[in-house]
DNA sequence: TATGAATGAGTCTTCATTCAT
DNA sequence: AATGAATGAAGACTCATTCAT
C-alpha cells in the first residue's frame, strides 16, 4: 500500500516544522554531513515516520531553496515593476534582498552553501531562478546608468559588486548583531552610491602609488 | 650509505599534485561529499598508495586552508607595515586580497566553504588566523578614517563591507573572465572609496522614498 | 498512542544473543582478530542491522567485561561481609570465583585476554574494578593470618598465589571436564590450606638439594 | 632475484634484535593489534628491509614460541632425567619454569596470549610441544605420589594446579618486583607441598560450613 | 641490504532508504 | 501516522605483503 491518498490536517504544519529543523541542521553542519538520523533525533521521530513527511533528503534541500527563491523572486519582480526612479528601486532592492537574507538566515546558509548538492532537474531549475534574479537586478542598474543617476560602467560588474556586497552578509550576520535590516540597507546603499566618502584625488593618488609599489603578492 | 627511513625525492611533488586534485574535487562537490575513492580515481592511485601520501582526508583540508592563509597573512602584514598613506595601503590590500582569491580560485572555494569541517585544534587555528587577517584590515581602515581620508563610520561595518565585496568574488570568478586582478582591484577600490558615482541628493531622495513605500517584503 | 522512538520489545533479547555469539568468537579467535564481518556471518545479519544492536565493537567488549565483573564483585562483597570465620569465607570466595569462571567460561576468556584492548575510560574503569576484587580477597587472607588460621607470610604473595591458582583455570576448563565447580573448590582450597600433603621434612630436604644442583636453566 | 643465497655476518644478530622488539610490541599490544608498520618504526627500518629479515609476521610469532619452548623443554627433560628424588626434581622443575617465565617475561606474554594466532602446521607443532612439557611434569608428580611423598590424588588435577600456580605468574610479574626467581620458587613449592599452613581441622570445618551457607553465587 | 611506493583486501562504522507491522 | 528492524553500498582508513630500484 503506497502513500495514503490524502494527508491529515496536521500534515503540512508537521512537515514545515521538520523542514525548519532540517534547515538548521544543514546550516550548522552542511547538507552532506547531516544524516537523516540526526534529523530524526532532532525532531523526535523514527525514520519511517520522518520519510512519510519528507519523501527524501534531497526534497528537503529543494524546498529550502524554494523558500528562499520564491519570495525573493516575487518581491524583486514587484519592486522592479514599481513606477519609481531606478535609484529608488535600487534602494528598495537592496533592502528587500537584505530582508530575505536576514529573516531567513538559516535557509540562506543552505541556499548559498548547498545548492550544489542538488541533482538533475532540481539543480537546473534553481540555477535558472538564480539567474532570473540577477537579470532583474541588472536591468535596474542599467536603467539607473541610462538615466544618468550612476556613472556609466560595465553593468555586469556593477551587478556583481551589488551581489557581492549583499550576498556575503549571511557569512557573518547573526540575529543578535547590532544592526537592523534597515540599518544595513542604508549603509550598503550609501556605499554603493557614494562609497566611503574619500576624495577623488585621493583615489587617483592611491592608484598611481599602487602601480609603483611592488606588492609582495603571493605567487 | 643507505638512506634513512623517510620519503623519496619525488614524494613531495606527487603529494602536491594530489593536493591540487583534491582541492579541485572539494571545490566541485564539497569536502563532505567528496569520497576518498573519488580522489583515488582522479589521481589514479589505490587507497593504500593514496594514504601513503595524504595521511588523512582532514590533513588535505588543513593544507588547503594553509595554502590560502599563509601567503595571505604574510603579504597582508607586509602591506600594513608599509610606510605609505592608509588609502594607498588599502588599495594595495584590495589588490592583494583579490590576487590571492583569483590565483588560487580552487583553494579559495574550499577555504570559504569547507573550513567548518575542520575539527578540534585544526579548526581553532584556522579561525584564529582568519581573525588575524580581519584585524589587520580593520586597523588600516581606522587609520584612514583617523587621517580624514574617509568619512567616519562604524569601522566594523566598513571592514565587513570591504570583505563582502572582495571575498564573495570567488563565487563567480573564473580564469577566463574578461577582468584581470588589476581591473577588479581598481573597480572595487573605486566603489569602496567613491561608490558608483551617484549624487548625494539622489541618495537622500531614495532614502526618503524608500521609507514611504511599503515593500512587499517576504515574511 | 504510538510508541516513542526507542527499541522494540525483542531488541534486548536479540542484543544479548549477539553478545553471546560475540563472546564466543572473541574467545575463540581473540578480540582484535575477530572482524565485525565474522560476527555478521555468525549471527546472520548485515552490517547495518548488526550495528543497530551493538553500537560499536568496543561496547561488546565492555559488556562482556561487565558480565563478569558485576556478579563477581557483588557476590564477593557479600561473602566478605558474612559473619563467619575468615577461613570459611576464604572457602566461599574460592568456590564463588570458580563458579563465575566455570559458568561464564566464554566471557572469562575474553575478560582475561582482551581487556587490554579497551580504550580510555572503559579501560580505567575495568582496571579499577579488578583491583577492587583483589583488595577484597586480600583483606580476608590477612584476617585469616591475623586470626592465626594461616601461617603468617607476605599477604600480597598469598593473594597472588590464590589468584594464580584460580584464575588460570579458564585456560583448560571445559564444560565437559570431569570435575564440578564444587570439586575444584574443594581441591583448590585444600591445596592452598594444606598443600599436596608432603612432609615438612621432605620440603626442607628438597630446598637444600635444589640449592646444590646446578639446573641447566635457560639463559 | 629471490633471496640472496647467503646472509652477511650481521644478519643473525640484526634478526634477533628485531625479534626482541617484535616480542615487546606483541606483548604490549597483542599480536593481532600490532602492525608491521609499528615494528618498522620501532626498529628504524623500512618495510622492504624488515621483510628481508623476518620473512613474515607469523614467522616472528613462531620464533617467539620457540624461544620459550626449546629451552623449556630441554631443561625440563634434563631435570626429569636427574637421578634425584621426585620431590627434589619437582622443586627444580618449579624453579626452572619460573626462571623461564621471569627471564623471558616478554616472550612469555606472547607465548601465553597469542599462540592461538598460529595457523596450520605451526600451531600443531606448538600445541604438541606444550603437551610434551605437561606430560613430563605429570610424570614426576606421579612418581612423587607413588613414592609416598605426596598424598595420592588425581595426578591430572595436581598437574593442572602446578601449572596454574606457575604459569599465571606472567600476568603480574615485573622485572622490578620485590621477589627473585628463587624467592618465588621457594614460596610456590612450599605452597604446593604444605599449603598456607592451616590446620586440617580448620579445613574440615570450612568445608562443612561452606556446604551449609547459600553463597549468593552469580547465576 | 635497504629503500620508498604500490596493492587490494581488509578494518570499523555510517549512510539514505525501505518495509512489515 | 508511526514504529523498529533491515539492507547493502559507501564512508575513511589500515593491513601484510611485494617489488623495482
Amino acid at each position: 500500500m503506497p502513500r495514503p491518498p490524502g494527508h491529515g490536517p496536521d500534515f503540512e504544519q508537521r512537515r514545515l516544522d521538520i523542514l525548519d529543523t532540517a534547515a538548521e541542521l544543514f546550516a550548522e553542519k552542511g547538507y552532506a554531513a547531516t544524516g537523516i538520523a540526526d534529523l530524526c533525533t532532532a525532531v523526535g521521530l523514527g525514520k519511517g515516520a520522518l520519510y512519510y513527511y519528507i519523501g527524501s533528503k534531497e526534497k528537503l534541500l529543494v524546498e529550502i531553496q524554494n523558500r528562499v527563491l520564491e519570495p525573493l523572486l516575487a518581491s524583486t519582480a514587484a519592486i522592479v515593476a514599481l513606477d519609481a526612479p531606478a535609484t529608488v528601486r535600487l534602494r528598495l532592492l537592496s533592502e528587500n534582498l537584505l530582508s530575505v537574507i536576514l529573516h531567513r538566515l538559516t535557509d540562506i546558509w543552505v541556499y548559498e552553501h548547498d545548492y550544489r548538492h542538488l541533482t538533475g532537474e532540481n539543480r537546473v531549475q534553481v540555477v535558472a531562478q538564480r539567474r532570473q534574479f540577477e537579470t532583474m537586478l541588472s536591468s535596474v542598474l542599467e536603467e539607473a546608468m541610462d538615466a544618468g543617476d550612476l556613472a556609466p560602467t560595465d553593468p555586469k560588474l556593477a551587478t556583481l559588486q551589488f551581489l557581492n556586497l549583499h550576498n556575503h552578509t549571511y557569512q557573518w550576520a547573526r540575529a543578535d548583531m547590532p544592526w537592523s535590516t534597515a540599518d544595513l540597507a542604508t549603509v550598503y546603499f550609501r556605499t554603493l552610491m557614494l562609497g566611503f566618502g574619500a576624495k577623488a584625488s585621493a583615489v587617483r593618488r592611491a592608484e598611481t602609488a599602487a602601480s609603483r609599489i611592488a606588492v609582495p603578492t603571493s605567487q
